[in-house]
RNA sequence: GCCCCCGUAGCCCAAUCGGCAGAGGCAGGCGACUUAAACUCGCCACAGUGUGGGUUCGAGUCCCACCGGGGGCACCA
């Protein structure tokens, strides 16, 4: 935890003295009005938004509209608190909820806490304070930085993971995920998830068979459990996952960096095989890439996840291996080769295999001794297959991922068999190399040269036959593989031609015919893992799971939840050297002995059990918490399904043409660090969710919008060292000082490491919260990152001084506006201000909204005297969703009792906003010439005939007809000399 | 290496379908107010749209190449 307000402001407001007029609107004016109105909505519930049904329902009957649900991806609440940057996206959402709350709309938004995590834990263990002391401090000191910039969220609604009665939840949706499994013939071969007890009853009843010599009845109920386990959503499982030392932890492929390093801290992750929880993420793969299409999403998201699901169709093969060594060893049968291939089309030109080093067929396949015509490049100078094989596999497993990235130069070494081609029957050599990965496919290849770029490398580096079956294009350098579409060549046995068959049509060819002689089959493939999900720390949700004497996996009863944390001495998993691979992870829940076994009656008489000991990932809460603001304070249900299907449930005219509404929230705004983590996550969850029926919506976020990011300036000085960026003046252009001595300059993040951080408690006392949201929404457009300037502040306390000084008189405090009508010219610019602010705020462009009211404000001033009312109240709605505090004391000031919370906003007059006259410009030549003004209605027949007749046109045609003339209505008239 | 996004005034940013490059703000200059300064108010100036081609009557906007910045992916067969 750290103060908040050491930091230095150079640049602020001029505080008010003796010769400020005593009712100017000040930060220590603004401060005090914030403060009143804040605790005004406090006081009467201004922003609670009624459900249609349940406790929370009072207030439902009154609302006017359509609901709109808008969220925030809710903050994990750091000991260092916010800066001005954090809040950027929440006033964008505040402001869009605040207008459509004029509009008449019910509007739910909230903010929570997501409060489990890493540091409190890490604090925890260097200080001994628990982790929920400080995750409480922290979430308190959050809400006070928020409350403070007048953010119109419901309170009641506000929670946090680690609360016991949401976690309550989390470890509930846990155990329906652990009772379900994916029936992937179910729905039309969509597939769903269903109860595990329907998969049970298909078992016993025999309608499926068991994988086993025995019926459902015979088995033992651990053998039972066995079998279903291989079928839950969530379950148990041996299997290489990242292994993390320097965390103590194992963490999930998406918190991997493509490093190889933790995405927290950056400490080196190995593969470990080791005892896990895992969700069958995969099981939805095709779901969530699929249904990417139905959502209105930043296309740079959707193609992070499809990418990261990496769907790609095509077939796997069977190679048989040339049968002229023993096979015998283990069964009798000649081992065969299954490789998995996006291009089938061009097995005519494999002409080498390659199996992964790890890959343990390697060790069946493995020649006696070289054969004849092993090329020397083929041994790694080893006498024998077996000698090679041994150092190149020792060879591979000391080189981390990192490595094997580094260099991309082609090795490995042949292991002395032959596969045989299944179209022509060519004796293809088996090599093992690392470019092949065993994680993906089969962990085997059929290497095409010609037509793979890494195959293309290892056949020049190994002196290995290039066949190609592609005809590439002429202007092809024939030095490279050719991957591109283009007619087949080289491609027929007796049985079956692609010859000039195009990519695609070759490729559905050769599958029937492999299907059809038994060869191989078509094959989708994704690079999707299933998700890892325990932990080994102490700050998560317990497993509502609790171990009998035979190991399986029992869930605990509805009645033992929440199951919250014991107390333990000591909070750190067991620490290790980051660099020791071989260690293995401790959880720290193991030091709490007593609560580790329990002794419950689970329906067969008391026993004793043993816990699970470790604890779900910080993802777990973020995966439903939008559920939870819906029904907070519901004790029987995670959320009510009348109030999901209200605010979340599919609305066909929710999505455009063609596409079927998937429902979800109406607006989700955060930043683009989530893409493939929270957002994969929280959709798996959500779908499983409604497979069971418990929620009516497919998707959890209907639209996504990524809000850029709020930059700052550093300075260095000749040390090195980050001086006070607040108070480093430019002193010319590109020149940098801090008292006096010249800096240097960064553009980057806002951090404590590096000097820059501004907060907004400061921007509050040195502006107020309206001037400081006012100046975050006119920076620019909410996705675009940009850098803070808070010198440019003041540009914003400056309208809103304008706009108290419409309303208020600096000198006497009173109301000042009139009741006479406002003038012709005046009252056409309010009309036209209104329509473009209510378009402007509804497609989230502030700045440009901000631009129009500045306009209208700067007119009312300029023309000196008495503003009226008629404009002087539609401005001060206007700015209200943007700087609610000031927008609410000026509108009790003009005589209203009732907060603008629920509107009105202004409407513009149609018939005002309509333009009689349009002045065209006339190109000459593609270059303005002049100008006619027409009326607005006028026919292009007349616009031209204007347009001609304009003296200045006249002598630039010196008398010639025009060769050609444009006229758009509108716009302009073009003529063509 | 591949893919995506963005380059408009000293700075942050506007500019419907391709139609007069400028809405707004900061900084700057001049002036008013002030004993003075700050605050406040008024007025003013400032770019031809990263570069080079192309399409068009007309290009900031569309197409191609390149340069600069940001992001994603990176032996996924």
């Amino acid at each position: 935890m750290t103060g908040i307000s050491e930091t230095a402001t150079a640049a602020t407001a001029a505080p008010a003295d003796d010769a400020t007029p005593p009712f100017r609107y000040t930060a220590e004016l603004a401060n005090e009005i914030e403060l009143r109105w804040q605790g005004y909505w406090e006081r009467h519930g201004t922003f609670h938004t009624p459900n249609p049904v349940g406790p929370l329902s009072d207030g439902y009957d009154a609302v006017p509209g359509e609901k709109a649900y808008i969220l925030d991806m809710f903050p994990y609440p750091s000991g260092a608190g916010l800066h001005v940057g954090h809040p950027l996206g929440y006033i964008g959402t505040d402001v869009l909820g605040r207008f459509l709350r004029m509009t008449g709309r019910n509007v739910l938004h909230t903010v929570g806490y997501d409060a489990f995590g890493l540091p409190a834990e890490q604090y925890a263990v260097r200080t001994g304070t628990h982790p929920r002391t400080t995750t409480e401090a922290n979430v308190e000191h959050y809400r006070k930085q928020l409350r403070r910039l007048g953010f119109a969220h419901d309170p009641r609604r506000s929670v946090a993971t680690t609360d016991p009665e949401f976690f309550r939840w989390t470890q509930w949706i846990f155990l329906q995920v652990f009772n379900s499994w994916f029936d992937a013939e179910a729905n039309g071969g969509v597939g769903k998830a269903r109860p595990i007890a329907e998969l049970e009853a298909e078992f016993a009843a025999g309608a499926r068979p068991t994988p086993s010599e025995k019926t459902w009845g015979e088995l033992t109920f651990a053998e039972q459990q066995k079998i279903i386990a291989g079928y839950r959503l969530t379950y148990i499982d041996e299997a290489p996952v990242n292994w993390c030392p320097g965390l103590g932890t194992v963490l999930s492929n998406e918190e991997v960096t493509a490093e190889g390093t933790s995405e927290i801290g950056n400490f080196p992750v190995f593969r470990r095989n080791l005892r896990q929880w895992m969700m069958r993420i995969t099981a939805y793969a095709d779901r969530l890439v699929d249904d990417l299409d139905r959502l209105d999403w930043p296309e740079s998201v959707k193609s992070m996840q499809r990418n990261w699901i990496g769907r790609s169709t095509g077939a796997q093969v069977t190679f048989r291996l040339d049968g002229t060594k023993e096979y015998d060893d283990v069964s009798g049968d000649t081992p065969s080769i299954e490789v998995y291939t996006t291009r089938p089309d061009t097995l005519f030109g494999a002409t080498y295999m390659v199996l992964a080093p790890e890959n343990p067929l390697v060790n069946r396949i493995v020649a006696a001794s070289w054969p004849n015509g092993t090329k020397d490049v083929w041994t790694g100078g080893a006498a024998t297959p077996a000698e090679a094989v041994a150092a190149y596999r020792f060879a591979a497993s000391r080189k981390s991922d990192l490595d094997r990235q580094e260099s991309r130069d082609k090795t490995g070494v042949f292991t002395g068999a032959y596969a045989i081609n299944p179209v022509n029957g060519a004796r293809l050599p088996v090599f093992i190399a690392d470019y092949v990965l065993m994680g993906y496919g089969t962990g085997a290849i059929m290497a095409v040269p010609a037509q793979d770029e890494r195959d293309w490398d290892f056949a020049k580096a190994f002196d290995l036959p290039i066949i190609r079956t592609v005809q590439p294009p002429d202007d092809h350098d024939l030095d490279t593989a050719f991957t591109g579409d283009g007619p087949a060549i080289n491609s027929a046995n007796d049985d079956i031609s692609l010859n000039g068959l195009g990519v695609a049509d070759a490729k559905a060819r050769i599958i029937d015919w492999l299907q059809d002689k038994g060869f191989g089959t078509p094959q989708v493939q994704y690079k999707l893992r299933d998700w890892l999900f325990s932990r080994q720390r102490y700050w998560g949700e317990p497993f509502p799971i609790v171990y009998d004497e035979n190991d399986v996996a029992i869930p605990l009863p509805d009645e033992y939840l929440p199951l919250e944390l014991p107390e333990v001495e000591n909070y750190s998993p067991q620490s290790f050297d980051p660099q020791d691979a071989d260690s293995t992870p401790v959880p720290p829940l193991a030091r709490a002995t007593e609560w580790g076994t329990v002794t419950l009656d689970l329906g067969d008489g008391p026993k004793t059990y043993r816990r699970e000991l470790n604890v779900m990932p910080q993802w777990a809460g973020s995966c439903w918490y939008e559920l939870r603001y819906l029904d907070p304070t519901n004790e029987n249900a995670f959320c009510d399904p009348d109030v999901e299907r209200y605010w979340m449930g599919p609305r066909d005219d929710a999505a455009p043409a063609g596409v079927k509404d998937p429902g979800g929230v109406d607006l989700y705004v955060g930043g683009v660090e989530h893409a493939v983590l929270h957002l994969l996550y929280s959709r798996f969850w959500h779908k499983v969710l409604y497979d069971l029926g418990y929620v009516s919506s497919e998707e959890p976020f209907r639209r996504l919008f990524n809000q850029g990011y709020i930059q700052a300036y550093a300075y260095t000085d000749e040390r090195g060292f980050y001086v006070p960026a607040e108070e480093v003046t430019e002193e010319a252009p590109g020149e940098f000082r801090y008292q006096g001595k010249k800096v240097h300059r960064e553009y980057g993040k806002m951090g404590k490491s590096l000097n820059n951080v501004v907060t907004p408690d400061a921007m509050c006392e040195n502006y107020g919260a309206d001037t400081f949201r006012m100046y975050e929404m006119a920076m620019g457009p909410l996705d675009v990152s940009r850098p803070w300037q808070t010198k440019d502040a003041i540009g914003s306390l400056r309208y809103l001084q304008r706009l108290w000084r419409v309303v208020v008189d600096e000198q006497t405090g009173d109301a000042v506006v009139t009741d006479e009508p406002a003038d012709p010219e005046t009252r056409k610019l309010l009309h036209r201000t209104i329509d473009g602010v209510r378009t402007d705020f509804a497609n989230m462009n502030y700045n440009t909204a901000i631009a129009k009211l500045i306009m209208l404000v700067n007119h009312v001033t300029k023309a000196g005297g008495r503003v009226s009312r008629e404009v002087a109240e539609p401005l001060v709605l206007m700015t209200a969703p943007l700087a609610p505090h000031i927008a609410e004391e000026l509108w009790q000031r003009l005589g209203h009792d009732a907060s603008l919370a629920r509107g009105p906003f202004p409407e513009a007059d149609p018939v005002l906003i309509k333009v009689d006259e349009v002045e065209y410009p006339i190109q000459v030549a593609g270059k303005v010439r002049s100008h006619v003004t027409v009326a607005a209605d006028a026919d292009a027949a007349s616009i031209e005939q204007a347009a001609l007749a304009d003296p200045r046109i006249v002598e630039l045609l010196a008398g010639a007809a025009p060769r050609k003339v444009v006229v758009v209505p509108g716009r302009m008239v073009s003529v063509v000399p």
